[in-house]
DNA sequence: ATGAAAGCGCTAACAA
DNA sequence: TTGTTAGCGCTTTCAT
């Protein structure tokens, strides 16, 4: 009988496997893009995981658009993935609740907003990265540090923001206002780094010498225009970025970063919907995973020639 | 009735829908990975044509895996995906062949095997492109260029090899075995560079002095290696990649390169699918897209002060 | 007009 | 052991 099954080129049908059984074995998973090579590592994590059990990812991406993400999201319910994980949203929160309400588990990624108490995720603990990162451009010396932002109103963000804050205060610096640049949610980086630098350099009295950005999705295109602007990367102003996304080691590069966990997020988001799936009752799973792995390169400090790093001499440095 | 069921948050169910109409609207889209927004890129050209259709893609990846691929190929048999678009793989050959053959149209893409007469695809006509790029490398000045390739045994990566040879000819060079590395098809690429940096740069009296890489993931690491060894680019040796991923374009990396129509062959891709499941009786849909757009950068030419871009004097290069 | 029923391909339960 | 059947949720057809 398998013979003949295999001789007329047999192919079992999911959909009515499914329909059967009332169990897909689908997970969605929902990610922003696949730029940077965030999904690679993110998929890597989870598929190390998912290979051993029935379940497989259906891969789909929001490119940070509400009615794609509300789509994905309707059409991962409509074929009855059994959990759905997701690079969150905001003003996404009521579809969420919904989800989680209707009893397919979600896992959001890498960050989450306030007021979803009840809800699972698997983030970064930037907070504390962020803090890391900020430190290190004080002990380079440099004192003037201006923050590039977005704004993704959830909470690790506002956690990287409020560690930029208090590092800098408990060195004894203060935050100002115009060494603040947080842009609006948008995919157009080269108007935001036109009007971040002309923030922070307009005025040559008031300068950074330091830029600490969110994300390394934001120091990168920041030091491509640094560079076109013809302001020196560590000498005029040093660049942080938080992340550590693949390329951002490479020589010519050289941003200095703090490495975000990608893989193991991936992992623990596989770990925790399956939880999830296997034992709802145990409710919410919260995963807040640490990596304080700073990664000093290039754009906070000098290679010299006997191979060590120095910060820049402050007679190196830019002034008015 | 309607407001009952929105009441109730009813949700389709899309197995019973596709088991009842004997379609699914689904679009198998299997990729290599999704490293270097390559996937990124062919994702967004897709989009662009399948948005306003019934279709949507389920996107998977097969990490130049064998078994990995033939699985996520039987899941989309399975799920009676109406059309596949995949990255093809060699030694899948016969694979290919029965899915086409059992009526699910199949495009491959970026390449594809000889030896498969019948079957779709859309890929990049690369062959003219690396002619373009080697003879770029003979405009600078170079004379001893040697290829850094992977074992990849499909007709488009062939013709680059075949493309670089000729062109070499015609400008009266002769291509030598020393200077050429064919890597076998592996992801340890710092394995890779090792033997190929032996091989080129093991003898002093016969060093190249351009390198022309078969893709720009062959290139990418071997700047960082030819950096770490103290190799000059572009001084030492030139550096050519293929196919201008994004960030090869950093001012930092300033790879020179050739652009590859990626969003292009993601749109003709996905009206290649449409039109094979459209018109099955029109038989098999074969698209070689051009694209002769040289990226002159870094790693082979010098920028100097007054703002324009120069070959390196042949006094400033290597010499044993 | 509205309602009833058949059937897509599979699996599990039950009958022989 | 082997064979038969009900039913998963939907859409289409056919009957009322």
């Amino acid at each position: 009988v398998l013979e003949a099954a295999k001789a007329a080129n047999y192919v079992p049908n999911r959909a009515a496997r499914s329909l059967r059984l009332s169990r897909s074995d689908g997970l969605g998973v929902i990610v922003a893009d696949f730029r940077a090579d965030w999904a690679e590592q993110f998929l890597n994590g989870m598929l190390g995981v998912l290979d051993s059990t029935r379940f497989s990812p259906f891969v789909a991406v929001h490119r940070f658009d509400e009615a794609r993400s509300r789509k994905e999201l309707q059409t991962s319910l409509e074929r009855r993935d059994e959990g759905i994980v997701c690079q969150p949203l905001p003003k996404q929160e009521e579809v969420y609740r919904q989800i989680a309400a209707a009893g397919t588990p979600l896992v959001l990624l890498g960050d989450y907003p306030a007021r979803m108490s009840g809800c699972s995720y698997v983030v970064w603990d930037s907070g504390p990265a962020a803090a890391v990162a900020v430190r290190h451009l004080i002990e380079v010396g440099r004192r003037r540090i201006a923050y590039l932002g977005v704004d993704y109103p959830m909470v690790m963000s506002r956690r990287r923001y409020a560690a930029y804050v208090s590092t800098l205060r408990e060195a004894g610096l203060v935050p100002e206002r115009k060494w603040e640049y947080v842009a609006p949610a948008t995919t157009n980086l080269d108007a935001v780094m036109t009007a971040a630098l002309r923030q922070f350099f307009g005025d040559p009295d008031s300068r950074p010498d330091a830029i600490f950005c969110l994300n390394d999705g934001l120091a990168m295109p920041l030091l491509q225009r640094l560079e076109a602007e013809g302001i020196r990367v560590p000498h005029d102003v040093a660049v942080m970025g938080m992340g550590d996304l693949p390329f951002t080691g490479y020589a010519g590069i050289g941003l200095s970063t703090v490495r975000e966990p990608i893989t193991e997020i991936g992992r623990e988001a596989a770990l925790s919907v399956l939880q999830l799936i296997e034992h709802p009752e145990q409710g919410p799973v919260q995963k807040v995973i640490p990596s304080l792995d700073l990664r000093v390169r290039r754009t906070t400090m000098l290679r010299v020639p006997d191979g060590g790093d120095v910060p820049v001499p402050p007679e190196q440095r830019w002034r008015p």
